[in-house]
DNA sequence: CTCGTCC
DNA sequence: TCGTCTGTCACAAGACGAG
DNA sequence: TGTGACCGACGAA
């Protein structure tokens, strides 16, 4: 998931849309988050047996997987006494196009499954820990777990017709939360005004979150919302490949340069730089002339299959694809958001009898919920005024390279303002 | 702060 | 030569609190 | 799965 290397060339390219900020700064503030997302960190990450054992997930009295319970339950707890009102976005049907890249997903956890089965088999405990943690998936069954568990803490769960990261930009869009909270890139894609990223709690004393400023993301880079998703292809997705050759620093040129994707096709060098058959799919013939390379190392008997699952959509270049993805994204409008007292008999019976869960820490934990929950719902005061905000320590890093790049930089700002007045 | 525990 | 891209590798992805 | 560090390849200057 996310768009390859663009956190790392926005903070090069436009480091004013990162701030750091402390997670009290976001007192008061309703955050989207991608469940799926916390769900596989939860079961790769929570788990039991120190070293020279096997890791081992957490589980109830039938043997059932509870870690991303017990991780769902503490990061919200957490949230809420933070004064932060998660709501939870659950993933629907991954788009068609997205079907290469779960095959691919898919052979790479059938290898893992049979690399397993060895080292079992030998015994090696670090491998069988790493093979293992490959293999890791939210499927419908955690996911389940977690919405009723989410349910029944009070906390609002919203399902997605689509991907998740659409749906929370869509409700940030709306208004209807301050912020998308994701490691994902795609939600800057997709256009959500804020992102914030690091909201976990790693550190407990000081714990600094970073938030992306869509705006800014816009303005630091001197390009359009059309543009800047043209970018985002071009640097890599999950919807298409990329043209081989091009990287960060290249696709911000020539997309500035040459405003979007077909343009910058009929520009540059086909030669040098190879554009995926995909992108243009009437001139298959033409490219299996080319005497390029194609024994990579990596055999490709997958390339007849992938032929096979287009289809229909044959004739629409790859890139136009996902463009269409990012800016029409299936999502709900209508949505109604609305954090309730939890309840109490149910989550701790939930909890206790069916998950395994200590009788006194869940009441204890209960109770944090519950006084959190009141203090959420009083009248909010900001804690805005309180706080100030810290520039993000990348931007003196990069504005000090600035400096020293200044003939470069000139010229890149000279071409920013040509383009944009 | 590190380390062991949560189930 | 320098910048940029690509491949390869290692590593880590939670939260908490007792001591 | 993805991210960063490192490195060799390659084209531009």
């Amino acid at each position: 998931m996310g768009i390859k290397g663009l956190a790392k060339l926005l903070s090069d390219e436009a480091p004013d849309c990162i701030r750091e900020v402390e997670l009290k700064s976001l007192h008061g503030r309703k955050i989207a988050i991608d469940a799926s997302m916390a769900i596989y960190q939860f079961l790769i990450a929570v788990r039991s047996g120190g070293p020279n054992q096997q890791a081992t997930m957490l589980t109830n009295a039938e043997g059932e997987t509870t870690s991303h319970i017990q991780g769902m339950f503490n990061r919200t707890i957490r949230y809420m006494t933070e004064g932060i009102r998660p709501v939870f976005v659950f993933d629907g049907k991954p788009p068609d196009v997205k079907s290469h890249e779960l095959i691919k997903r898919r052979e790479k956890r059938e290898k893992a499954q049979a690399a397993l089965a060895v080292a079992s088999e030998e015994g090696n405990v670090e491998e069988q820990d790493k093979q293992s943690k490959r293999l890791v998936r939210a499927g419908t069954k955690e996911n389940e777990d977690c919405r009723k568990l989410l349910t029944l803490m009070g906390v609002p769960v919203v399902t997605a017709p689509c991907e998740a990261e659409a749906q929370a930009a869509a409700l940030c869009k709306a208004g209807l939360v301050y912020a998308t909270g994701t490691e994902d890139m795609d939600a800057l894609t997709f256009a959500t005004p804020i992102l914030v990223r690091k909201l976990t709690f790693a550190n407990a004393s000081k714990s600094m979150v970073q938030t992306m400023n869509y705006n800014k993301v816009i303005e630091g880079l001197a390009i359009s919302h059309d543009q800047f998703v043209d970018l985002c292809i071009m640097l890599g997705c999950d919807y298409c490949d990329t043209i081989r050759g091009v990287g960060p620093k290249t696709a911000l040129k020539l997309i500035r340069e040459h405003g979007n994707i077909e343009k910058v096709i009929e520009t540059i060098d086909r030669k040098k730089f190879v554009v995926p058959e995909s992108w243009v799919p009437n001139e298959k013939k033409l490219d299996a002339q080319s005497d390029d390379d194609d024994e990579e190392g990596v055999e490709s008997p997958s390339k007849e299959e992938n032929n096979g699952i287009v289809d229909t959509e044959e004739l629409i270049p790859a890139y136009v694809q996902a463009r269409k993805l990012f800016n029409e994204h299936e999502v709900l409008n209508d949505i109604e958001l609305k954090w309730k007292p939890c309840q109490a008999e149910d989550l701790q019976k939930f909890l206790v009898d069916d998950m395994g869960f200590n009788v006194d820490r869940v009441k204890n934990n209960i109770e944090k919920l519950q006084a959190a929950y009141k203090a959420n719902s009083k009248p909010q005061t900001r804690m805005d005024s309180f706080f100030a905000v810290k520039a993000n320590p990348n931007a003196a890093k990069s504005a000090a390279k600035r400096k020293a790049d200044a003939a470069k930089a000139k010229a890149a700002v000279s071409k920013k303002k040509t383009k944009k007045h």
